[in-house]
DNA sequence: CTTGAAATGCAATAATATAACATATCATTT
DNA sequence: AAATGATATGTTATATTATTGCATTTCAAG
């Protein structure tokens, strides 16, 4: 898989950090937390999964708890909530003025963010009237890697 | 709203006895109350919804039965699970060839369908690699009305 | 009419998410 | 530094959505 990839986990929360305070929101310590890990796990992961990897091991950590961290960071774009998966994943772009569009994989679970220039004309055509704006469009399917272990004859 | 759309709901039924047998599958009795159900009422529903619609009044009905005959519609093709909204829609066009996509409004919880030829370049551009086959796309929005109605000088 | 496959009934439980209220934290003003 | 008020977090309970496993029924084919 590609570690080429997000490489700047330090500045990506320097960045959150700034944007937070920018638009009057703390990135308290929880909240940082739940972001890091998304942002180290890369991939879509469960709101009870990131229970399970922050709690402090004794102690038990509400789902409330959780979920209000996600909200916060959805709400601050820094985070999309993946409906297709019930999952969570860090959000890689700012979507200056456009709608964030993910493409989900059913397959192996994972997601990819297509940049704003590469998402043009999908959320113009077809949609007369209809105001696609806040969210995330969700593209189902499978990803280069599941597609091609699912062909006959391609390893 | 418009009850002009949907005219023809025998037809439909009609049309999915026929693609069912054409496929081998059995539209029983509940999977064609299920499908007539969501036919009639046009807009997406709830499973536990369809639960106490189709319910005898005294007996119980456990969702299994109605997740069971939902998994038969949405793989014949005659309905769509939303995720967006834990939902799901009777199907109102035979995609062939195409992905379906549609635009479900996050506010008064509608949802329509869009036909294939407007869909086009959605599904093309921006995906390399990707293969967008199976399920539908989810354009998360606000429909007309409910972009009018939140306006502040739109009644 | 038997038989085997498919569908349904039924009970329990898993997975995901929210509500309501108490407590703690923190920036700001005194 | 203490008081205050807003924001965030803790805690408990519960709602919502969905699946699993096994028993029974239905139904078309032989």
């Amino acid at each position: 898989m590609d570690e080429t990839r997000r490489p700047d986990i330090a500045g990506q929360l320097a960045e959150a950090e700034a944007r937070c305070a920018a638009r009057g929101g703390r990135l308290t310590r929880l909240r940082r937390r739940v972001f890091e890990f998304l942002l180290q796990c890369g991939n879509p992961v469960k709101a009870y999964d990131l229970q399970d990897a922050l709690r402090i091991p004794g102690k038990r950590m509400a789902p409330t708890t959780i979920y209000r961290a996600l909200d916060f960071l959805i709400g601050h774009g820094l985070a999309h909530r993946i409906d297709t998966l019930n999952a969570y994943v860090a959000c890689t772009d700012r979507h200056e003025g456009h709608q964030p569009v993910l493409l989900v994989c059913s397959l192996c679970e994972k997601s990819v963010e297509i940049a704003d220039a590469d998402a043009s004309g999908l959320t113009d055509a077809a949609l007369a009237g209809f105001l696609a704006r806040t969210d995330s469009i969700e593209i189902k399917g499978a990803c280069k890697q599941c597609a091609a272990n699912a062909q006959p004859g391609t390893p």
